[in-house]
DNA sequence: TGAAGTACCATGCCATCCCATGAAAGCCCG
DNA sequence: CGGGCTTTCATGGGATGGCATGGTACTTCA
């Protein structure tokens, strides 16, 4: 299985292309499918999230045992499957990111891969920087959750 | 499980290379991946933590079973997988530490592994010399905290 | 025929690989 | 007990290949 870890920035070019990080490339290897699966987080940032095709696989498969009238697991999986799109590597590491990702994600000239280990999230720079001081300001608020150590330093 | 102790102080050439100690690579030599995982510290000082890859991936298959639309899971993750850096051991035994991570640590041209049982940090060997000795000062008045032994005297 | 998308090629930097050196520790054997 | 040999480590440098990035040619569809 996949681990992604480590931020990395690249450029994205006048085209929308980006370079994945290496590092997530050989992560990807083992699969057949040579490319990521890309779809706006659902968490609700703005952000884009990516993986492998079998972790959709999986969820898939765990949804597929809800009752087909239990309609929010019907909303949840539009809301999770209708919007990926599965963009392919070229020959050297890159993927087209389609407007409409690129827009719902603010991403203009970087983009930001963040490792969450079995899946990644794809930021702008800037956008990504905020959203983590915004959590640390609010992480205080949060000790109630011992288990979870404070944030690293938001680094660079 | 690896068991990490003792503090070696080893340099840092001008591409950034730093040997692992022997004794630390020996512990790492029975998991598949030949390398460390390496992030800032997570108490906040100077410095930076390594471990097992081992221990990564046990950390993301417990999570991968969550629910996609758990965000407190992925803000966990975040905060765990987005600053580790996975890094290889060349055929000598070395890692490249990148830039970002040596300005984290304040690292410039020696690195101090300290061992901490299933974990070990590096640090800057003046920066670490510091912090214990800050810390033995605190270590009267702390005197209620008995989890914390008086630091260990300076490694040679 | 133009525009958009796609495949292919070029470049410069940096990480990785490989080899060499030297010091220290362990070992064997007289 | 001591001297020389061997092995393990830490360290340094040069060379090669990978990777991020930019651009150009070609294809496809309206």
């Amino acid at each position: 299985m996949a681990l992604f870890t480590y931020t990395f920035v690249n450029k994205v070019d006048r085209k929308g292309r980006v370079s994945v990080p290496a590092s997530f490339r050989n992560e990807l290897a083992r699969q057949s499918f040579k490319g990521i699966a890309v779809y706006p987080s659902i968490d609700g940032s703005k952000s884009l999230t990516g993986c492998e095709e079998d972790v959709l696989r999986q969820w898939s498969d765990t949804y597929r045992a809800d009752d087909p009238f239990d309609t929010v697991s019907t909303r949840k999986r539009m809301r999770l499957f209708s919007a990926v799109q599965r963009l392919p590597l070229d020959a050297d590491g890159r993927v087209l990111l389609p407007g409409e990702l690129l827009a719902h994600a603010g991403i203009a000239t970087h983009a930001a891969f963040v490792g969450l280990g079995h899946e990644f999230q794809i930021w702008d720079p800037a956008i990504l920087e905020a959203a983590r001081k915004a959590e640390q300001g609010q992480s205080s608020e949060d000790a109630a959750e011992p288990e979870l150590p404070p944030a690293p330093g938001g680094d660079r």
